[in-house]
DNA sequence: CATGAATGAGCGTTCATTCAT
DNA sequence: GATGAATGAACGCTCATTCAT
């Protein structure tokens, strides 16, 4: 069967192509992350047809990667603000222990580039974290809301503690849980 | 900088690089935007010495623009509360009516064509705002934090309240106030 | 040229690339041919060494395919005319029964991939069909013309007359004989 | 008006293209063309908007060309046989004293770069020898067959005899002669 | 100053050929 | 021998910027 293809040769051009992007932005050239991979400018386009599918691919990676993160070891029996708390928590780590890949994440998410699949597979990627956010607003102020509203603000007001914890990681607990507050009150009341 | 001969053409280019962008991103050719203003390519660089020099100016130009509409008719004797309702009322309408300059004002935020000269320069266009969002804070359980922190989530919630508007527009007014009210809850308590 | 494993994977690419080429032109890649053949890109090369020699063998094979057809039931004791024209029809039939062959014929024998050993050897598998016409001019006008000079002619007025005929298959009866009558006029007078 | 564009540059990347296909076929670069013109590479795409689209002018430049230099000098006056002679003369000088566009054109002729409005106009510019064509036959053997039929046999020969001719310029008027007898047969009887 | 042609570096992708399995 | 992944040179075309007019 011949040399099969390597997985992880695909790893390192999806984790090369999310150190690029991070460095250069969306435009940084395919042979560059080739190279940045230690693959062939040319094999590139055996793992992925063309810039956007690897693209796509990174950027589900990369979502599903984050919603793994958000819930690794999440207190089930724990009352619901605390189930919540950690799993903010867990994102806040993922964000600025992995800040290229949260930079290309950004990157990626303003993308015209990014199918409408592939965004509607990231969203199941992070239906759990969604699914929380239901349970948590049901009996606040945004109850009467539109659940993708209420998703939207909650990655908003993400976002903006992951851009000021980035940029002041010495105090990150204290962003992180001001951030917290901040949803909670949101969502919550 | 000697003010260059016409300053209709520098203004037909900074509004045609706000529709060219909207529509085709920041990779739009900078002849394509010169057509659009009437103006040949080379013309152009007459008017701003590169690309991201115009992309600078343009970004400016719509910070400030955002701003300045923000606070039209700012009833300043009446309650704080109703002032910053009007002030974020203004921002979503501002938004809303104008689709193009949000969507390019957004892909430029991301950008790192954008100068850390010209943010910081953007934020003094806010200014105004900000002050408003210090005074509702400085009672509230926010008021320990940073006050970019603040000026962050605000600003991230506007962010998903307009996008979340410009796709559902026929709700504007009521999510114009649920982001409020989201808001209130964030900065007030 | 140690015998290769199987005859069957060498005409197999031999006549997928007659197809191929036919539909795609002399710059269809090779991997293209080798799919089409049912065979793994890399063994094309096991096969032949290179592209160019893969054409060569290919244009050998659908000329000697080509004189071999032309020569079919040649009537040997009948008159010269009879003969050359039975040589003529069963030409005219081989190319409109197989038109793909006939245009990869055509595309290769304008390449400049084809060496000049195998455009030498293709004219030792039409000798029989050039001795004919050699017997036919002896007594005419172009007693006195090279004969590559009539042999070039003929073949002239033979691709015209395939063209035409390919396009208007419906009257392929008649366009063989004016075919015919004209090449006749040209060498017998 | 800026810098107009040069007739000159146009012209040279047409003989350009016209050299450089002549010598490595029709997979040249457009780089190679460019610089034989002495032009940048990019400025060859303000002349002409694709590779093919050169390709289709040089077409044409070189159709037209041959058909002006075969019916200059014409003996309006003199007997048919005599105005089409001077003409296939004129015709045969052409291909041999410009082998280069000879070559060029037969290789475009085949090419599916070509398009049916390029090869129609190309049909314009033959016009006039196509008429003589017409008044030849009208009399002769052919007079039931198609016209497209005798003009292809009337190429189709020229064709031989100019490959002929380019292989032994030696002997071009006697292979002049040759050629023209032979077609005068065709298709005057 | 306005124009638009000129420039040439740069990019995504292809493909003949090689080579590890 | 067969396979198909690996390679990297090559190509058509784009586009920010410069410069002749």
């Amino acid at each position: 069967m011949a040399r099969p293809k390597s997985e992880d040769k695909r790893n390192a051009l999806i984790a090369a192509a999310s150190h690029v992007i991070a460095a250069q932005g969306l435009s940084a050239p395919t042979a560059v992350i080739a190279r940045e991979a230690g693959v062939s400018n040319g094999s590139l386009f055996t793992y992925f047809d063309t810039k956007a599918d690897l693209f796509n691919n990174l950027y589900l990676q990369l979502k599903s990667g984050m919603a793994i993160a958000s819930l690794e070891g999440l207190p089930v029996d724990a009352p619901l603000r605390e189930q919540f708390f950690h799993m903010w928590s867990n994102w806040m780590r993922w964000s600025t222990s992995n800040p290229e890949m949260r930079r290309a994440l950004a990157l990626l998410d303003v993308s015209d580039e990014i199918t409408q699949e592939a965004r509607a597979e990231s969203h199941q990627a992070m239906a759990e974290v969604a699914g929380m956010v239901e349970a948590v607003r049901s009996h606040g102020p945004m109850r009467d809301a539109p659940m993708e509203f209420v998703v939207a603000m909650m990655n908003s007001l993400a976002e903006a503690t992951m851009d000021f914890t980035i940029n002041d990681p010495a105090n990150a607990h204290a962003h992180c849980k001001v951030g917290f507050d901040a949803l909670w009150r949101v969502v919550s009341g």
